[in-house]
DNA sequence: ACCTGAACACCGTTCAAGT
DNA sequence: ACCTGAACACCGTTCAAGT
């Protein structure tokens, strides 16, 4: 018996509706991944095959859309980090946990660009998304604290800020490679450490040629 | 004698031109401080009295006119480092400067979301004012190096990275308060500290109902 | 019960016509 | 030399008409 999400279907609609709205969350995902959340609704319904209008039946505004894709993608990363935290036993997970989804949104600039938005302030299952997540990481710090790579007094709000934080330099800077984001990364490092605990910064510093690094052509 | 910058102002132009532009500059700057980048250039122009095609006479394309506006601020900012490093003897400067770009850019909204856009890859000016901001950082760092405040082995590039960070924090979750932003702050401050040097954290932890306490009326 | 193309309002940008 | 309202192409969203 599988789980069944709610995902804001209705209890009987037609076959070809639901294949509809399958598709359109489908291609939704793959269109806002590649162009960001200026992609247009218009790309996305024809992309599935369906009219304009029957878009906007599934999903009453395009953030609706964009919404039901994220909390996707939420989800997904919260089911990770809870196998991370089920078979990591005592290694370090909280960093490597912020390296997955900082990573992951290097790649996939909707869900980047939608965190903080609006929805997530007036989405009331977008709320419920990010108090999931707070409480993975409320355990992941706990875990990680006991045996002693987190400073005290960290929590899992603070966490969250340096994700979205380092979700900014990854997405906004485009022309840095991983092994600058690795760097950055190693660098934020020192923030979560506890006092004392010194970790060496990874690579060497970026100069201002990597920032500008990528030719025109290749936009 | 004052220092004119080169603002691409044509040598001879008519009075009213030139104050019509100079209108614009003004009244972009506050509506994209107060809106975004997402306000309409309509609203500009008529806020400034001159009729749309105008806008686009001095400035060929909207991103040119965010662009403008965008310069203005980072030179402020360059030159305001500048003086902290000029009359700042053997204090701490690297840390204060970095707390004075995000508490502005947090009532910003255009100026941080510019930040790694396409126009910081592509405008020469842009790439320019980049470089001038790089080198200020570079003499920051090193003077708050000499003086033990500031890891060993961190670049300008790196700084910046973090500014960026911070910032996006501060602008994507607009509920948090100035304490909640200095809390995050005096939490990066470990990413640039030396070893061994601990700062303690300012403030409490926030709480996931500190990212949506702003009721839906206000905003 | 669901689908669709056409229509609408809005935006960035351009242009023909004015002075 | 500069200004402007009207026009254009595009977008998110809605609606009347279909099956």
């Amino acid at each position: 018996m599988a789980l069944e999400q709610d995902t804001g279907t209705p209890r009987h609609q037609r076959a070809d509706a639901a294949r509809n709205r399958q598709r359109l969350l489908a291609v939704a995902a793959d269109v806002l991944r590649e162009r960001g959340l200026e992609a247009s609704v218009g790309e996305i319904a024809e992309r599935a095959g369906v009219g304009r209008a029957t878009l906007f039946r599934n999903f009453p505004t395009k953030q609706d859309l964009i919404t039901a894709v994220v909390l996707e993608r939420i989800r997904e990363g919260v089911a990770e980090g809870e196998a991370m935290l089920e078979t990591g036993g005592d290694q370090e997970i909280l960093f490597p946990f912020m390296k997955l989804l900082v990573g992951r949104q290097r790649v996939d600039r909707a869900l980047f660009e939608s965190v903080g938005g609006e929805a997530f302030l007036t989405d009331e299952r977008m709320r419920q998304a990010h108090a999931a997540i707070i409480d993975l990481i409320d355990r992941l710090i706990a875990h990680d604290q006991r045996l002693g790579y987190v400073r005290e007094g960290l929590g899992a709000v603070d966490m969250l800020m340096l994700i979205k934080g380092a979700c900014a330099v990854a997405t906004s800077m485009p022309d840095l490679g991983p092994q600058a984001l690795d760097r950055h990364l190693s660098l934020v490092r020192g923030a979560i450490a506890p006092p004392g605990r010194d970790y060496p910064l990874e690579g060497t510093a970026p100069t201002i040629d990597d920032l500008h690094a990528r030719p025109v052509s290749e936009r």
